[in-house]
DNA sequence: TTCATAATCGGAATGATTCCTACTTATAGG
DNA sequence: CCTATAAGTAGGAATCATTCCGATTATGAA
């Protein structure tokens, strides 16, 4: 269900292939990045921009969405959306399933062989499939639990 | 791949049970319902408004977002989001896999028994999916025969 | 250290959706 | 057929996440 990094690695060589790539490193971008590789419920960008001004209480907005736009156009990062609140962002980028609780809003990773349906939609529809995105809604185990049952 | 009711039976059944459910039925609500039942496209609020002017010239956005809301609660369409565009209104409501043209737009729906990964998520992470997304985002068999490949 | 330019900031603009209020109309019952 | 009334509609304002813009700042290469 995690992943199969620790959070430190993922942040490390999430930077040093930035510098290869020639961006400049700036401490928003290496707390913002600090703050993605750490933080699995996939957080929207309110989210980060309130963790991030815990050490940088100057950042603005502007930068956050810089920074995330950036990542996604690099391919560091999926952005998802949802029926009633705002983008999520996740580190994750190989594809799973999202379980989405529609109780507490978190969202857990489902790794899967979900490349099964792949195959047929191109054989009998001609369709290509690039990338994909499958979720879940439904109540996660703590709120099931919460509950009674 | 297509309804299995043809777009003219869809229209009746949903306005028949709408009535049954006490709602009124007007020039408005008709003629959205009957856009829903025969646009495959799986049109966003703008182009159900467009298409709707051409009958009925002064009908207002306001209309139409409430119609659909209604027609959600009520469960006869699904509501989706997309990454770049505005939300979209499917009337099919089975678990299906959307198949979006990254090129055209254009939303196919793939009908196929999708539940195969329901029970070993229950199974393993304690997580119950009520509801389910699924999408592959690619190029239509259409628009790859346009370009050569 | 200097410099070019990418990155940041703050705020304004955008655009889909929601909300609000007054007006209109579809339906049920007389 | 008429009327009452609650539901529906229209139009515009408000909201809110996201994007855009111009001015300022600071990273990293020379």
């Amino acid at each position: 269900m995690k992943s199969e990094q620790k959070p430190q690695d993922i942040e490390q060589t999430l930077i040093s292939r930035l510098r290869d790539k020639g961006y400049k490193l700036t401490p928003q971008r290496r707390e913002i990045i600090r703050i993605l590789a750490r933080d699995e419920s996939h957080p929207g960008a309110m989210d980060i921009l309130r963790e991030v001004r815990k050490i940088l209480p100057r950042i603005s907005m502007s930068t956050v969405y810089y920074t995330l736009d950036m990542l996604k156009k690099e391919g560091f990062i999926k952005e998802l959306e949802f029926y009633d609140t705002e983008n999520r962002y996740d580190i994750n980028v190989s594809d799973h399933i999202n379980l989405v609780c529609t109780t507490c809003g978190k969202i857990t990773d489902f790794m899967s062989d979900v490349h099964s349906f792949s195959e047929s939609v191109e054989k009998e529809t001609g369709f290509r499939p690039a990338r994909m995105r499958f979720e879940y809604y439904g109540i996660c185990r703590n709120c099931a639990g919460r509950n009674g049952r």
